[in-house]
DNA sequence: TTGTAGGCGTTATCAA
DNA sequence: TTGATAACGCCTACAA
């Protein structure tokens, strides 16, 4: 492989000229010439290692993620890799299985990989290493998650009003008596979720029933038991809301086994769309996260963060 | 961040007695303590890129994938991970975003990172460029898909045992008419499984019915017009299988809006079973692909070409 | 077994 | 503007 040092022999100059072109300074047009013409014909290309090795930066950053069959998440990955790619960065995906120890080690790994920032879907335990990382001024953007005790740059999406408008919509239908299969109270997104479909009923008049409201979790499981749960009741709920991709999951299998048919039995609406529509038979209404501008606000935090650390 | 000059100040020794050390190599027992003893007190990490700058290995790997969001190819990505990280490599995982030109771009940005080597689940053009890295000495791998004119390492997983068993299964059932819905002829992996359907129609002494054959293309809506038209046969099949996990969705599809009831009206057999069964209400059989085996092997392979460059 | 010194391919500094 | 040269952090002869 061709150096800085065969060039510079080959176009007559010094290496210092020849790394101050490549890196865009201003030389004079022979040796611009004269350069370019031996960069070609030997075919040099620079080592991003060597270069790393001054300059401390590699143009790539670290992704940390729960689990890379994820749909959800691999969906705003893609997102993310597409702009960080317009600035030249490039992404590094690792999966750490779900696993908190794994995830500290991978954290680690991408480190020493010297990655130049890391974005991550955290874990419920991710603020203890993540403080270290940000402290050793690696900037890091967490998404989708608060991450209790710990402060950095993070992308959640507005969950309150996702929920008030999927409610406001089936008020707009008429319905009164809207069930919600949420996830466990201490979960800062079922809080958030519950926290819009409370607001909703507020700014409508409309009295909030607690035996309408699930919480036993985003499990699938969660979600089938809670939609039995609610249609069963003595005065059932006329549409039902799954807070998430799993629990909505859960209430299909739910009215598949119970043969019901939607909108007449029973409205529902579900939670993220990967590919459900298709394979469903009911007419199934779902609130669709904006995986595409998560990843893009991502992205924008990251690449501010790198700049500023000139 | 501490170096080796560092511990070695700290340990009283040499850099070169602190590397040999770092490197596994023999040194006196009262050093050894000194210098992990210094290593503990100054937190020192080895840089592994400039280590990278000497021994040209980066112990990472590319992996170069259509699609982040394809289940099929992250669940093997994930199993190959799973294998390379025990012998000490990591993954540095490559959407190409089902695009050609971006393919080669990625490639060649992986290359630079100086990967030691490269997985690729190929395009129909991946045979041009992976030429040039192959004889740059870089090991290739190659999942899933042969690459027509390029020899390297690849796993397939055996297309024609997949459907003879599925077809053979049926037989067993009692059925006799059995429908294919399968890829265009110009695929690779829908003549392999093709092939398998002849086979076992021979093995079994059944004749070959032509028009149970149906190669109108591996995606959604060939699947579904597929089923359509084996259903709507006069003499139509008791039972059909379709090849793909997308054909599975079309043919399900179909399913779902005729209203039919499997296996009362007809039996069918998917492919790939990537969450499906959770939400689809037919009872339905599928074919699995030994994903995790396929990783598995893609690894084993790709580790012999990297002990080989010894 | 150990220390010294040179080199890996860049970039950055400082005279010229 | 340019060239020479010293880093960057590590590995590895070679000599001791």
């Amino acid at each position: 492989m061709a150096t800085i040092k065969d060039v510079a022999k080959e176009a007559g100059v010094s290496v210092g000229t020849v790394s101050r072109f490549l890196n865009g300074a201003e030389i004079k047009e022979r040796n611009k010439q004269n350069i370019t013409h031996a960069i070609e014909k030997l075919k040099y290309k620079v080592n991003p290692i060597a270069r790393c090795l001054k300059t401390n930066k590699t143009h790539t950053i670290g992704v940390l993620i729960y689990d890379l069959t994820s749909l959800y998440a691999t969906t705003i990955v893609k997102s993310i890799e597409q702009k960080m790619f317009e600035y030249g960065y490039n992404i590094f995906v690792c999966d750490y299985w779900n696993n908190p120890e794994l995830e500290y080690k991978k954290a680690k790994l991408l480190i020493e990989k010297m990655v130049d920032g890391l974005i991550v879907f955290p874990s419920s335990t991710s603020a203890n290493y993540l403080h270290t990382i940000q402290q050793s001024g690696i900037p890091v953007v967490v998404v989708d998650w608060g991450v209790p005790g710990f402060e950095c740059d993070h992308v959640l999406i507005d969950n309150v009003n996702a929920i008030y408008d999927a409610v406001e919509r089936l008020f707009k239908q008429n319905h009164k008596k809207i069930g919600l299969i949420n996830g466990t109270k201490s979960n800062y997104i079922a809080k958030e979720r519950l926290e819009g479909y409370k607001r909703v009923h507020q700014d409508y008049n409309m009295l909030l029933n607690q035996k309408l409201i699930k919480m036993n979790g985003f499990d699938k499981m969660s979600g089938y038991k809670s939609f039995l749960d609610l249609f069963d009741m003595d005065d059932p709920p006329t549409a039902i809301i799954a807070c998430n991709y799993d629990t909505t999951l859960g209430m299909i299998k739910a009215i598949n086994e119970r043969h019901l048919s939607i909108p007449e039995d029973i409205s529902v609406m579900g939670f993220d769309n990967l590919g459900l529509s298709d394979v469903v038979q009911q007419p199934l209404s779902i609130i669709v996260q904006p995986t595409k501008e998560i990843g893009s606000r991502v992205a924008t935090l990251m690449l501010k963060r790198l700049k500023k650390r000139f």
